[in-house]
DNA sequence: TCTGGGGTCCTATTCCTA
DNA sequence: TCTGTAGGAATAGGACCC
């Protein structure tokens, strides 16, 4: 989709179209989830810190992200690509792969049925997108982006819309590239490559792979080296197992009180419990991170012998974590994710026997798996008063505030703190 | 300029066990 | 019982994607 969650916000407040909309956080630790052709023109990107969009395009609005809203839209684009193939791999909210290779060739060629799709797209979500047409995902990734629009003072320029590559072409539209077109070339690897000389695809094609190797190590080295000949046998998947639940906030101001981060890393607990349960999952494996006011950052995991999916047992281990980080400078970011992942919580039985039963686990380890045993029950019965009157019907008493309950939640200020006081306590 | 949040995957190291 | 070793799991960190 082009410039997605922008789109949807102008699609949704026609009175944005033709000026410049950043989406994302607006407080001074927030940075720009999407923004439209109007706002690039200025040089805004997707990533960058809200402060310098905002310096860039004094003249942008600013909206915060309604992420319930593109989860909405990013499901009905998901109904319209699925009536084309099944073979549908979404990717993040905005972008999808599909294998068409099975499509009966009554429906037309690829690119016809590409055409087909955009047009689908924008008859019935009234939102623009760019498709790639070519034998790989790689080469269908980069040129949907070789698709879309470009941004210029003077307004979007239209793109092609769809852009196939033929089998005979691929590496002539491949090698010119910059290397960090390809898919696994972030920042670091760029800057290893550019140390070696290597700037463009063709260049990286050319160096013999075992040097690539030695950059780079086995797996990544070995990977990039078949990309950059434009070898990529990777298959469309449509249903990936979900393997870590988390949530991570970032706090307006960095938090030195070690029991202000124990109580705060507890608070995430609960959301990332509630987000467990939701897809009926539970984990084993808990791991916290916290990220310091130099933006170091660490992890401290803990693997338990059952799967916890209620909030204070989560809380038990998340708060014990903290203490084996040694937090001694600023915190401004703390995280707590959950792997390790298994349908449905551990039967009680085996809980119990685990926390009280001969040989019983240690401290934390036992009052975690106690919590969670006397918390499923509660859990599943708050679950069902929110799901009924809402979130903020039912809240434990920390939660309890002057202008009444506040449940946090995963979607909060999703793109960093709002403003100074975000991230304090209700 | 000063860096979010949700994830996945890979690598190196450490620890435990056979 | 001690030592060496190999393999697997756990742990920590980093890079990357949208």
């Amino acid at each position: 989709m082009d410039a997605f969650f922008a789109s949807v916000e102008v699609l949704d407040r026609p009175e944005l179209a033709g000026r410049p909309v950043i989406v994302g956080g607006s407080g001074a630790r927030g940075v720009v989830a999407s923004c439209n052709y109007e706002a690039r023109a200025f040089g805004v990107r997707s990533a960058m810190p809200s402060v310098r969009a905002r310096h860039l395009c004094p003249g942008a609005v600013f909206v915060h992200g309604r992420y319930d809203r593109y989860a909405e839209v990013s499901a009905e684009l998901l109904g319209i690509l699925s009536s084309f193939t099944p073979l549908v791999e979404p990717i993040g909210l905005d972008e999808a792969f599909l294998d068409v290779t099975g499509v009966p060739r009554s429906r037309g060629t690829a690119e016809q049925v590409a055409q087909e799709a955009r047009s689908a797209v924008r008859a019935r979500l009234s939102l623009a997108c760019s498709i790639g047409v070519a034998r790989s995902k790689l080469l269908a990734k980069l040129a949907s982006r070789a698709a879309k629009p470009t941004a210029t003072l003077a307004g979007p320029r239209p793109g092609r819309g769809v852009v196939l590559i033929a089998p005979d072409h691929e590496l002539a539209f491949l090698h010119p590239l910059p290397v960090e077109a390809l898919w696994g070339v972030g920042p670091s690897t760029a800057r290893r490559l550019h140390g070696v000389g290597v700037r463009t695809v063709g260049q990286l094609a050319a160096l013999p792979q075992a040097a690539l190797v030695r950059l780079l190590g086995r797996s990544h080295g070995a990977h990039l080296a078949a990309l950059a000949r434009g070898h990529d046998p990777s298959p469309v998947v449509p249903e990936r197992p979900t393997k870590s639940i988390g949530h991570e906030q970032t706090f307006a101001r960095d938090v030195h009180d070690v029991a202000d981060l124990r109580r705060r890393a507890g608070s995430i607990a609960a959301v990332v419990a509630a987000h467990l349960r939701k897809n009926r999952l539970a984990g084993r494996t808990v791991t916290l991170k916290i990220r310091f006011a130099d933006f170091s950052t660490v992890t401290r995991s803990h693997t338990l012998p059952v799967a916890l999916d209620t909030g204070p047992a989560l809380a038990a281990v998340a708060e014990e974590l903290v203490g084996t980080a040694a937090p001694t400078l600023g915190v401004r970011l703390v995280g707590i994710s959950v792997s390790g992942l298994q349908r449905g919580a551990p039967s009680r039985q085996l809980a119990f026997d685990l926390a009280a039963g001969p040989g019983a686990e240690p401290s934390v380890v036992g009052s975690a798996i106690r919590l969670q045993d006397s918390w499923r029950d509660v859990a599943a019965a708050v679950d069902a008063v929110r799901e009924r009157f809402g979130r903020e019907a039912l809240g434990t008493a920390d939660q309890l505030g002057t202008r009444g309950v506040h449940v946090p939640d995963r979607r909060e200020s999703p793109w960093g703190p709002a403003d100074p006081s975000a991230g304090e306590p209700p």
